[in-house]
DNA sequence: ATGAAAGCGCTAACAA
DNA sequence: TTGTTAGCGCTTTCAT
């Protein structure tokens, strides 16, 4: 009696259910349409082994009659919830959405899913977010996140940083040399017999010394060639924000100076479109002052942009980053460190260092 | 007896599992160290009614020690993920960061987490991967999903679309008025005296007659505009991928024909860019050829460019989304539909028609 | 090779 | 106001 109650009650919850939005098909639907257990569909759902032909077929007809699709939340509490999540601190910079390509293209004929969450202030939030939902695995750009924590984190969980310096013990790092593109550099704009060359950068939370962001890394670079050319009394850092807008309201400050530089390496190329931009407004034609970017994002060949750059291959970080991610998961645990040599590409924003005018600050080295 | 035996087993599990990582904190674990039931801390978490301030604040100070984060897969599986999935198609496009800037700008302080899918193809598989998440709203930037199969997915999951100009049952739409843009763009063609304009726009599969996308609207007003200006036999139409490099590669060829346009109307900023780069490598200095775009991306501004352009305000579009789409998940039933009027900003890519040189097709008209 | 059954962490309906 | 309890849909032993 008390059964037959609580069916009673059980169908009249799922007609009504059924009256207002259709419920979706549960595996228990599959096994019923294939006659066959749920053991045995999960199993043919992920192609575990265990399961013969004959069943298989059965089982995906109906799957496909039904057009059964498997609850995510259900599998991860279990299993896996087949998606890797992609924390980026900004869209506006282009680099990262060359990350994004070639992140998803890697992926193509996985059984993964890639979700990305945009971070707002250092980047905790963002990948907390993407742990809450049990991501199987997790690729971040955060700069600013303690490598303490990080560590911790991937104890629990697979984890490759993009751009990060450290030397880590439970996680994998990809990572462009900045050291070496900013050489490059610096070379080329010694090379064209610059002297005053000024570095414009990020703000001082991700190009703190020691802080081991590339930012920093380009910054130390560019320190070091400058005493290593004998200009150290040239040094001159600028930190800015990150947008186009901040390295334009910092160049106008910095042209409108004395002794005002005649080539500036700007910590990545879209601050380099700002630098341009405030150039170019104030009436200082192409390279009469050298400007260089980091990134060689899509615009820096347009001619009417034409930015010397530096190419670090996003996509091909954005792959690395995945393949590396899918080892991990897979089992390996000792940490791997990639490093990409990235490329200088010049093109018309840097040219000859221009002379100034004799007798103004002829003592000058 | 029995219940003895299970007890022992159970231990045995949680000290193995907790040799190898820390079992995360689960709400049980909370409820215990509170001394209350797993029912009040789920009431807590949720801001739910019919908790005394007293409990409250035990339990909080549970969670804060324990460290306690909610599993989103089993809250998805009984309530909601507090997850919202945005779809979109190509990251290269400037204009989808400004509505995923206006989007994530427009979620601070809810307690729903953003997350981006990016889609590969048309987008039925990257919308299906956020459903099967169980987000708890959709919004999404597929021009090229059917409308019937958008109907039957928001009978089950709230879902706001933009950039569709449907006329829709179970969604809502966020969509600029592509029809007054593209007339202020002709406008200002016309107005130049230009009567060869050409229209550089995407594929056929985005722009077919009738499948009212914005490429198409736009497309449609650039003919009618050219019908009423009475210069239908001017009419040049070019379809070409949707990245820069597409359009370089089709406005070279529309350059090289004979009867060529003094006037190009850009499907968006991306493919003007591209359009640009190409007038610019074949040595036509800025306005000899006119150029406008759509959407008003950041660098349409940058001196070395300075396209003129159609402001689309994509942040306020991503906001706009974001409110509707917790409308709608709190209730709202009847279908709203929100446009936007662009407005055109004008820049230094257009100016007057150049005439040609005498007597070389003196029939135009 | 296949199936039965336990239970993942949470919420909602109900009882107290 | 608080606690009890029944699952949500899936995976995973463990029998068969």
């Amino acid at each position: 009696m008390l059964y037959a109650c609580r069916v009673l009650e059980r169908k009249e919850t799922t007609l009504s259910t059924e009256l207002s939005r259709p419920r979706p098909v549960t595996i228990q639907d599959v096994a019923r349409a294939a006659g066959v257990s749920r053991a045995a569909v999960s199993k043919v759902i992920r192609d575990a082994p265990g399961v013969s032909t004959a069943m298989r077929t059965r089982v995906n007809a109906a799957i496909d009659e039904l057009g059964y699709r498997p609850s995510v939340a259900a599998r991860a509490m279990r299993g896996a919830s087949y998606t890797l999540g992609l924390e980026i601190p900004r869209f506006g910079n282009q680099f990262l959405t060359q990350v994004i390509d070639g992140a998803r293209d890697a992926l193509e004929g996985t059984p993964y899913q890639l979700v990305i969450a945009p971070a707002h202030g250092e980047g905790y939030s963002a990948i907390e977010a993407l742990v809450d939902r049990q991501v199987d695995g997790l690729i971040a750009v955060s700069p600013l996140v303690e490598p303490a924590w990080l560590e911790r984190l991937a104890e629990r969980i697979s984890v490759v940083m993009i751009g990060r310096h450290d030397r880590a013990r439970n996680y994998d790092t990809v990572v462009g040399d900045d050291v070496s593109g900013s050489r490059e550099v610096m070379a080329h704009l010694l090379q064209l017999g610059h002297r005053r060359i000024a570095h414009v950068t990020e703000s001082e939370a991700v190009t703190a010394p020691g802080s081991r962001t590339p930012h920093a890394f380009r910054l130390e670079t560019y320190t070091e060639c400058m005493f290593e050319a004998g200009y150290a009394k040239h040094i001159k850092v600028v930190r800015t924000g990150s947008t186009e807008d901040d390295a334009y309201r910092s160049t106008m400050e910095l042209i409108g100076a004395r002794d005002r530089p005649t080539a500036i390496f700007a910590g990545h190329d879209q601050l380099a479109i700002g630098v341009l931009a405030a150039l170019a407004d104030a009436g200082l034609s192409a390279p009469e002052i050298s400007v260089v970017g980091y990134d060689n994002t899509r615009i820096a060949s347009h001619p009417g942009i034409s930015l010397t750059s530096v190419d670090q291959f996003g996509e091909v970080m954005g792959r690395k980053a995945i393949a590396m991610l899918l080892e991990r998961m897979r089992g390996r645990a000792e940490p791997r460190g990639y490093a990409l040599t990235p490329q200088l590409r010049i093109r018309r924003s840097t040219g000859p260092a221009v002379p100034r005018p004799v007798g103004l600050d002829h003592t000058d080295d």
